[in-house]
DNA sequence: TATTCCAGTAGTGTATACTCTTTTGCGATG
DNA sequence: CATCGCAAAAGAGTATACACTACTGGAATA
């Protein structure tokens, strides 16, 4: 082993490690701490984790498959930086995956799901002052929230998965905190949602990605430049996080 | 290397084992060679297709992600038998996304892409008779196909997905045939695809989907028990086949 | 000085070795 | 005869070793 135990990770019996790196680097991609076109390099980033390259190796496939990390042949992986053709195509993916979500949802949501989503939205209000990663996780976990009151597998993971992708392209082409400003479309949201008016719910869903997106479109981003393994620190230890 | 060149593998420079790997063992599953519930371990698939279980692990990742195979810690992987509603999952997540395929195609269609449905038409109808792995495969490659022509990547992948998802889910509860019968519903969805009746083609499409899935219901196939390594013989060799 | 070539280095692709968990089969025991 | 328990076998999780590819920088050359 390279580094038994350092700082805070223990997690019980591992049974994966996999799991608690991707979650971690999974989050550092969102939340921008690893700016598209970081190289990824195995050893480094299996370093800062303290594992070996055959669990980052596997960590990284996945990301890729949910295209937040980019791999070609005996390159270097590196964070996915989308062309805004490929932007426009998630949020074009978005917009009918979400619709679906609202259809199979109207009216069918039970007063504790109702509760569930009020309180979301009071959290993003909170936070709403503060432009951290936090509010732009918040944002969102509203979808992924709503996504999972499914109960469909599927729709869940690819609602995630187009969530996380738009994470990134709003990191790559948005305003600073142009997140924020979608609380009230929210509320809007799962207003109609609880009243059973499908019609409507699923015309502000559409309406409020089309804003998010458009809304998103300047900005290159001057992105500093820092060590990576400095940049991971703060992602390690704690594994099983929110 | 365990097996330096076995028969007639020989990709030029080999850069990556695993796709090749990846295809045809993808190919085996949605084939129906390798029924649902086949127990696929590590060195067996291996050895099989004279690869190292690293290799394997990364295509069983793969496939995992793509519902084709499921996964549990510890346990060897096997391929998916999807719960009945996890398929009424998969069949509306499906329709959502065709959807929106269909409505970023009306219309927009040139006439090389025109003459390259009719011809993929032409060829459903040429093996509409022999119930060979061939048809299942065809039918369900118009969907990607048509998929593909709105040059959306993620789009492509998700329909690809379900749609392998959907075979397997045929394989496991659909009648014998049932795939056949839909040459028709795809000739109707193109020709309003052709015209630009955008309405219209939205809604064949969707009662096709429906339909295939509804036809769909009943057998739940002996399944004969065969040796795996057999079974996958036809599979190595040909990496890098249709 | 600019350019080409080559060696050294960094990094990925793949195989294999080792450890721990799960399964399996068989013998002891009720 | 059933079943409980345990040891051997099978298999997954992880690390590491080695081979091959791609990048880098500097020396030799024009």
């Amino acid at each position: 082993m390279t580094d038994p135990n350092s700082s805070t990770e223990r997690k019980s019996r591992a049974g994966n490690l996999a799991d608690g790196v991707y979650q971690a680097l999974r989050r550092a991609i969102i939340e921008q701490a690893l700016a598209p076109g970081t190289k990824l390099p195995e050893d480094s980033v299996g370093e800062s984790f303290g594992v070996s390259r055959t669990v980052v190796r596997s960590v990284l496939a996945r990301l890729t498959v949910e295209g937040l990390v980019s791999q070609r042949p005996n390159k270097r992986a590196e964070v996915a930086s989308p062309s805004l053709a490929e932007a426009r195509g998630v949020f074009q993916v978005r917009r009918g995956l979400e619709r679906t979500v609202i259809e199979s949802l109207a009216g069918q949501l039970t007063p504790e799901q109702a509760g569930e989503l009020r309180a979301h939205i009071a959290a993003e209000e909170q936070a709403h002052g503060r432009d951290g990663p936090e509010s732009i996780r918040l944002s969102g976990d509203f979808h992924t929230l709503l996504a999972s009151m499914t109960a469909n597998e599927l729709l869940i993971r690819y609602v995630q998965e187009v969530a996380s992708r738009c994470s990134l392209i709003l990191a790559l082409y948005g305003r600073p905190h142009s997140s924020e400003c979608s609380v009230n479309e929210h509320q809007a949201i799962i207003d109609a949602l609880l009243r059973g008016d499908e019609a409507t719910a699923v015309q502000l869903m559409d309406e409020h990605l089309m804003a998010v997106a458009t809304r998103g479109l300047l900005d290159l981003k001057p992105a500093r430049e820092r060590d990576l393994k400095e940049l991971l620190a703060d992602y390690r230890g704690r594994l099983t996080a929110s």
